[in-house]
DNA sequence: CTAAATAGGATAAAAATAGTCTTAATTATG
DNA sequence: CATAATTAAGACTATTTTTATCCTATTTAG
Protein backbone atom coordinates (compact mmCIF):
# COMPACT_ATOMS: atom_id res chain seq x y z
CA UNK A 1 0.00 0.00 0.00
CA UNK A 2 2.69 2.37 0.13
CA UNK A 3 4.94 4.33 -2.53
CA UNK A 4 8.17 2.85 -3.02
CA UNK A 5 11.40 4.27 -2.33
CA UNK A 6 12.18 4.65 -6.13
CA UNK A 7 9.13 6.60 -6.70
CA UNK A 8 9.83 8.74 -3.47
CA UNK A 9 13.19 9.22 -5.36
CA UNK A 10 11.95 10.54 -8.02
CA UNK A 11 9.37 12.89 -6.67
CA UNK A 12 12.26 14.44 -4.70
CA UNK A 13 14.24 14.79 -8.28
CA UNK A 14 11.58 16.41 -9.85
CA UNK A 15 11.37 18.61 -6.73
CA UNK A 16 14.88 19.81 -6.97
CA UNK A 17 14.97 20.18 -10.49
CA UNK A 18 11.49 22.68 -10.25
CA UNK A 19 13.60 24.70 -7.91
CA UNK A 20 16.07 25.43 -10.97
CA UNK A 21 14.55 25.32 -14.12
CA UNK A 22 16.24 25.96 -16.91
CA UNK A 23 19.97 24.65 -15.56
CA UNK A 24 21.13 21.37 -16.73
CA UNK A 25 22.00 19.49 -13.70
CA UNK A 26 24.11 16.28 -13.80
CA UNK A 27 22.66 13.15 -12.11
CA UNK A 28 25.85 13.52 -9.26
CA UNK A 29 24.55 16.79 -8.17
CA UNK A 30 20.85 15.83 -8.09
CA UNK A 31 22.22 12.62 -5.69
CA UNK A 32 24.12 14.45 -3.77
CA UNK A 33 21.70 17.12 -3.18
CA UNK A 34 18.61 14.91 -2.64
CA UNK A 35 20.28 11.96 -0.98
CA UNK A 36 19.83 9.44 -3.50
CA UNK A 37 22.51 6.76 -4.28
CA UNK A 38 23.78 8.13 -7.66
CA UNK A 39 23.47 4.77 -10.14
CA UNK A 40 19.77 4.22 -8.71
CA UNK A 41 19.18 7.93 -9.63
CA UNK A 42 20.80 7.09 -13.20
CA UNK A 43 17.97 4.58 -13.86
CA UNK A 44 15.39 6.92 -12.11
CA UNK A 45 16.55 9.78 -14.55
CA UNK A 46 16.11 6.92 -17.71
CA UNK A 47 12.44 6.50 -17.03
CA UNK A 48 11.49 9.82 -16.39
CA UNK A 49 13.19 11.07 -19.68
CA UNK A 50 11.51 8.31 -21.93
CA UNK A 51 8.09 9.81 -20.08
CA UNK A 52 9.25 12.88 -21.46
CA UNK A 53 9.65 14.29 -17.88
CA UNK A 54 12.26 15.50 -17.52
CA UNK A 55 15.18 16.12 -21.15
CA UNK A 56 18.30 14.48 -21.07
CA UNK A 57 21.38 15.84 -22.61
CA UNK A 58 25.14 13.57 -23.10
CA UNK A 59 28.52 13.86 -23.22
CA UNK A 60 30.47 16.83 -21.34
CA UNK A 61 28.51 19.27 -19.84
CA UNK A 62 25.27 17.36 -20.17
CA UNK A 63 22.25 16.09 -17.36
CA UNK A 64 18.84 16.84 -16.86
CA UNK A 65 16.39 19.05 -16.98
CA UNK A 66 12.84 19.61 -16.48
CA UNK A 67 11.27 18.97 -20.12
CA UNK A 68 7.70 20.79 -19.09
CA UNK A 69 6.91 23.86 -16.80
CA UNK A 70 6.60 22.94 -13.28
CA UNK A 71 3.22 23.20 -13.36
CA UNK A 72 2.46 20.92 -16.22
CA UNK A 73 3.85 17.83 -14.07
CA UNK A 74 1.51 16.62 -11.74
CA UNK A 75 2.46 13.89 -8.67
CA UNK A 76 0.73 11.35 -10.66
CA UNK A 77 2.77 11.76 -13.99
CA UNK A 78 5.35 10.35 -11.55
CA UNK A 79 4.12 8.18 -9.94
CA UNK A 80 2.37 6.51 -13.20
CA UNK A 81 5.93 7.12 -14.01
CA UNK A 82 7.61 4.99 -12.13
CA UNK A 83 4.86 2.73 -10.67
CA UNK A 84 2.62 2.46 -13.59
CA UNK A 85 -0.99 2.53 -12.67
CA UNK A 86 -1.93 3.23 -8.73
CA UNK A 87 -4.60 0.78 -7.70
CA UNK A 88 -4.80 -0.92 -4.37
CA UNK A 89 -5.64 -4.18 -5.51
CA UNK A 90 -4.13 -5.56 -8.97
CA UNK A 91 -7.77 -6.34 -10.25
CA UNK A 92 -8.78 -2.57 -10.13
CA UNK A 93 -5.75 -2.43 -12.55
CA UNK A 94 -6.66 -4.99 -15.03
CA UNK A 95 -9.43 -6.74 -14.64
CA UNK A 96 -7.75 -9.66 -16.27
CA UNK A 97 -5.61 -10.28 -13.33
CA UNK A 98 -9.12 -11.79 -11.42
CA UNK A 99 -10.93 -14.30 -12.64
CA UNK A 100 -13.81 -12.73 -10.08
CA UNK A 101 -14.27 -9.37 -10.52
CA UNK A 102 -17.30 -9.75 -12.52
CA UNK A 103 -18.80 -11.45 -9.11
CA UNK A 104 -16.53 -10.22 -6.53
CA UNK A 105 -18.46 -7.04 -4.79
CA UNK A 106 -15.56 -5.96 -3.17
CA UNK A 107 -14.21 -4.78 -6.90
CA UNK A 108 -15.85 -1.36 -7.25
CA UNK A 109 -14.45 -0.29 -4.01
CA UNK A 110 -10.96 -0.55 -5.19
CA UNK A 111 -11.87 1.05 -8.66
CA UNK A 112 -13.44 3.59 -6.29
CA UNK A 113 -10.71 4.04 -3.94
CA UNK A 114 -8.14 4.48 -7.34
CA UNK A 115 -10.32 7.01 -8.89
CA UNK A 116 -10.17 9.27 -5.33
CA UNK A 117 -6.47 8.13 -5.37
CA UNK A 118 -5.97 9.90 -8.89
CA UNK A 119 -7.83 12.64 -8.29
CA UNK A 120 -5.68 13.82 -5.06
CA UNK A 121 -2.71 13.37 -7.00
CA UNK A 122 -3.68 15.13 -9.92
CA UNK A 123 -4.40 18.28 -7.91
CA UNK A 124 -0.56 18.39 -6.74
CA UNK A 125 1.99 19.71 -9.33
CA UNK A 126 5.46 21.22 -8.99
CA UNK A 127 4.48 24.60 -8.75
CA UNK A 128 2.52 24.37 -6.08
CA UNK A 129 4.45 21.79 -4.12
CA UNK A 130 7.28 24.67 -4.19
CA UNK A 131 7.82 25.88 -0.86
CA UNK B 1 0.37 0.78 -3.49
CA UNK B 2 -1.53 -2.69 -3.43
CA UNK B 3 -2.95 -4.61 -0.52
CA UNK B 4 -1.02 -7.81 -0.32
CA UNK B 5 -3.12 -11.17 -1.27
CA UNK B 6 -2.76 -12.49 2.37
CA UNK B 7 -5.63 -9.04 2.89
CA UNK B 8 -7.48 -10.15 0.04
CA UNK B 9 -7.52 -13.52 1.12
CA UNK B 10 -8.94 -11.87 4.77
CA UNK B 11 -11.39 -10.17 2.85
CA UNK B 12 -12.46 -12.95 1.24
CA UNK B 13 -12.54 -15.56 4.19
CA UNK B 14 -14.71 -12.78 6.49
CA UNK B 15 -17.00 -12.21 3.35
CA UNK B 16 -17.38 -16.45 3.54
CA UNK B 17 -18.33 -16.05 7.16
CA UNK B 18 -20.91 -13.06 6.90
CA UNK B 19 -23.33 -14.88 4.57
CA UNK B 20 -23.04 -17.96 7.30
CA UNK B 21 -22.89 -15.77 10.64
CA UNK B 22 -23.67 -18.75 12.98
CA UNK B 23 -22.33 -21.53 12.05
CA UNK B 24 -18.66 -22.34 12.99
CA UNK B 25 -17.13 -23.27 9.99
CA UNK B 26 -13.05 -24.87 9.70
CA UNK B 27 -10.05 -23.84 8.33
CA UNK B 28 -10.60 -26.54 5.80
CA UNK B 29 -13.81 -25.45 4.49
CA UNK B 30 -13.09 -21.62 3.58
CA UNK B 31 -10.19 -22.31 2.13
CA UNK B 32 -11.20 -25.02 -0.28
CA UNK B 33 -14.17 -22.60 -1.02
CA UNK B 34 -12.42 -19.19 -0.99
CA UNK B 35 -9.80 -20.47 -3.13
CA UNK B 36 -6.83 -19.69 -0.07
CA UNK B 37 -4.17 -22.32 0.49
CA UNK B 38 -4.86 -23.90 3.76
CA UNK B 39 -2.24 -23.30 6.03
CA UNK B 40 -1.71 -19.73 5.11
CA UNK B 41 -4.97 -19.42 5.63
CA UNK B 42 -5.01 -20.89 9.57
CA UNK B 43 -1.94 -17.95 10.18
CA UNK B 44 -4.60 -15.65 8.69
CA UNK B 45 -7.67 -16.31 10.94
CA UNK B 46 -5.07 -16.67 14.19
CA UNK B 47 -4.33 -12.69 13.39
CA UNK B 48 -8.09 -12.02 12.68
CA UNK B 49 -8.50 -14.09 16.10
CA UNK B 50 -6.27 -11.93 18.03
CA UNK B 51 -8.19 -8.69 16.12
CA UNK B 52 -11.29 -10.50 18.11
CA UNK B 53 -12.76 -10.23 14.32
CA UNK B 54 -12.99 -13.61 14.63
CA UNK B 55 -14.05 -16.35 17.10
CA UNK B 56 -11.98 -19.62 17.39
CA UNK B 57 -13.15 -23.02 18.72
CA UNK B 58 -10.59 -25.28 19.48
CA UNK B 59 -10.75 -29.25 19.27
CA UNK B 60 -13.16 -31.67 17.41
CA UNK B 61 -16.03 -29.53 15.90
CA UNK B 62 -13.93 -26.30 16.18
CA UNK B 63 -13.45 -23.39 13.75
CA UNK B 64 -14.36 -20.28 13.84
CA UNK B 65 -16.97 -17.59 13.79
CA UNK B 66 -17.44 -13.89 13.59
CA UNK B 67 -17.36 -12.29 16.60
CA UNK B 68 -19.54 -9.88 15.90
CA UNK B 69 -22.61 -8.67 13.40
CA UNK B 70 -21.18 -8.04 9.56
CA UNK B 71 -22.20 -4.04 9.92
CA UNK B 72 -20.11 -4.16 12.47
CA UNK B 73 -17.16 -4.95 10.36
CA UNK B 74 -15.40 -2.67 7.87
CA UNK B 75 -13.27 -3.32 5.19
CA UNK B 76 -10.72 -0.76 7.12
CA UNK B 77 -10.67 -2.96 10.12
CA UNK B 78 -9.35 -6.13 7.88
CA UNK B 79 -7.21 -4.41 6.18
CA UNK B 80 -5.40 -2.30 9.16
CA UNK B 81 -5.57 -6.10 11.14
CA UNK B 82 -3.37 -7.58 8.42
CA UNK B 83 -1.34 -4.47 7.17
CA UNK B 84 -1.11 -2.23 10.12
CA UNK B 85 -1.79 1.24 8.96
CA UNK B 86 -3.13 2.40 5.67
CA UNK B 87 -0.46 4.89 4.28
CA UNK B 88 0.83 5.87 0.66
CA UNK B 89 4.45 6.61 2.54
CA UNK B 90 6.04 5.65 5.55
CA UNK B 91 6.14 9.07 6.61
CA UNK B 92 2.44 8.99 6.81
CA UNK B 93 2.06 6.23 9.30
CA UNK B 94 5.23 6.76 11.00
CA UNK B 95 6.89 10.86 11.70
CA UNK B 96 10.00 9.82 12.67
CA UNK B 97 10.26 7.21 9.84
CA UNK B 98 11.17 10.38 7.65
CA UNK B 99 13.70 12.70 9.00
CA UNK B 100 12.33 15.20 6.49
CA UNK B 101 8.70 15.67 7.51
CA UNK B 102 8.85 18.67 8.92
CA UNK B 103 10.73 20.23 5.75
CA UNK B 104 8.60 18.40 3.08
CA UNK B 105 6.23 19.68 0.90
CA UNK B 106 4.83 16.18 0.05
CA UNK B 107 3.87 15.28 3.35
CA UNK B 108 0.75 16.47 4.03
CA UNK B 109 -0.08 14.82 0.42
CA UNK B 110 0.13 11.36 1.98
CA UNK B 111 -1.41 12.14 4.83
CA UNK B 112 -4.87 13.77 2.90
CA UNK B 113 -4.20 10.56 0.84
CA UNK B 114 -4.62 8.17 4.15
CA UNK B 115 -7.92 10.08 5.23
CA UNK B 116 -8.99 9.57 1.97
CA UNK B 117 -8.81 6.10 1.75
CA UNK B 118 -9.73 5.47 5.22
CA UNK B 119 -12.90 7.21 4.74
CA UNK B 120 -13.40 5.23 1.93
CA UNK B 121 -12.83 1.69 3.56
CA UNK B 122 -14.26 2.48 6.90
CA UNK B 123 -17.92 3.49 4.69
CA UNK B 124 -18.39 -0.62 3.74
CA UNK B 125 -19.03 -2.93 6.46
CA UNK B 126 -19.77 -6.87 5.75
CA UNK B 127 -23.15 -6.07 5.53
CA UNK B 128 -23.59 -4.01 2.35
CA UNK B 129 -21.10 -5.89 0.94
CA UNK B 130 -23.54 -8.99 0.51
CA UNK B 131 -24.30 -9.10 -2.63
C1' DC C 1 41.48 12.50 -29.32
C1' DT C 2 39.94 12.56 -24.67
C1' DA C 3 37.34 13.15 -20.69
C1' DA C 4 32.79 13.53 -18.95
C1' DA C 5 28.37 12.60 -19.22
C1' DT C 6 23.86 9.66 -20.11
C1' DA C 7 21.76 4.87 -22.08
C1' DG C 8 20.89 0.32 -21.52
C1' DG C 9 21.32 -4.18 -19.87
C1' DA C 10 23.04 -7.73 -16.70
C1' DT C 11 23.66 -8.88 -12.24
C1' DA C 12 23.49 -8.97 -7.09
C1' DA C 13 21.92 -8.12 -2.46
C1' DA C 14 18.34 -7.25 0.68
C1' DA C 15 13.69 -7.13 2.06
C1' DA C 16 8.99 -8.36 1.78
C1' DT C 17 5.58 -11.58 0.54
C1' DA C 18 3.66 -16.07 0.24
C1' DG C 19 3.42 -20.42 1.77
C1' DT C 20 4.68 -24.86 4.48
C1' DC C 21 5.61 -27.74 8.37
C1' DT C 22 6.02 -29.38 12.96
C1' DT C 23 4.74 -29.50 17.61
C1' DA C 24 1.59 -28.25 21.27
C1' DA C 25 -2.83 -27.38 23.26
C1' DT C 26 -7.68 -28.13 23.28
C1' DT C 27 -12.05 -30.61 23.05
C1' DA C 28 -16.11 -33.69 21.50
C1' DT C 29 -17.14 -38.20 21.42
C1' DG C 30 -16.88 -43.28 21.72
C1' DC D 1 -9.78 -42.18 29.42
C1' DA D 2 -8.08 -42.64 24.59
C1' DT D 3 -8.45 -40.85 20.20
C1' DA D 4 -9.15 -38.07 16.43
C1' DA D 5 -9.99 -33.51 14.89
C1' DT D 6 -9.23 -29.02 15.27
C1' DT D 7 -6.83 -24.33 16.22
C1' DA D 8 -2.24 -21.89 18.18
C1' DA D 9 2.30 -20.68 17.64
C1' DG D 10 6.57 -20.38 15.79
C1' DA D 11 10.31 -21.89 12.79
C1' DC D 12 11.40 -22.50 8.38
C1' DT D 13 11.51 -22.17 3.14
C1' DA D 14 10.52 -20.39 -1.39
C1' DT D 15 9.37 -16.77 -4.40
C1' DT D 16 8.95 -12.18 -5.82
C1' DT D 17 9.87 -7.43 -5.49
C1' DT D 18 12.67 -3.78 -4.28
C1' DT D 19 16.91 -1.57 -4.17
C1' DA D 20 20.62 -1.10 -5.72
C1' DT D 21 25.55 -1.75 -8.47
C1' DC D 22 28.43 -2.46 -12.42
C1' DC D 23 29.95 -2.78 -17.06
C1' DT D 24 29.93 -1.57 -21.75
C1' DA D 25 28.17 1.43 -25.19
C1' DT D 26 27.15 6.06 -27.07
C1' DT D 27 27.39 10.92 -27.22
C1' DT D 28 29.59 15.41 -27.11
C1' DA D 29 32.36 19.73 -25.64
C1' DG D 30 36.69 21.27 -25.91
Amino acid sequence: MRITRETDYAIRCILYLSELPDKVAMAGEIAEAMKIPKSFLAKILQKLTRAKIVHSFRGVKGGVRLAKKPEDISLLDVINTIEGDVGMNICAVNEKACDQSKECSVHHIWIEIREAVENILKRYNFENLRK
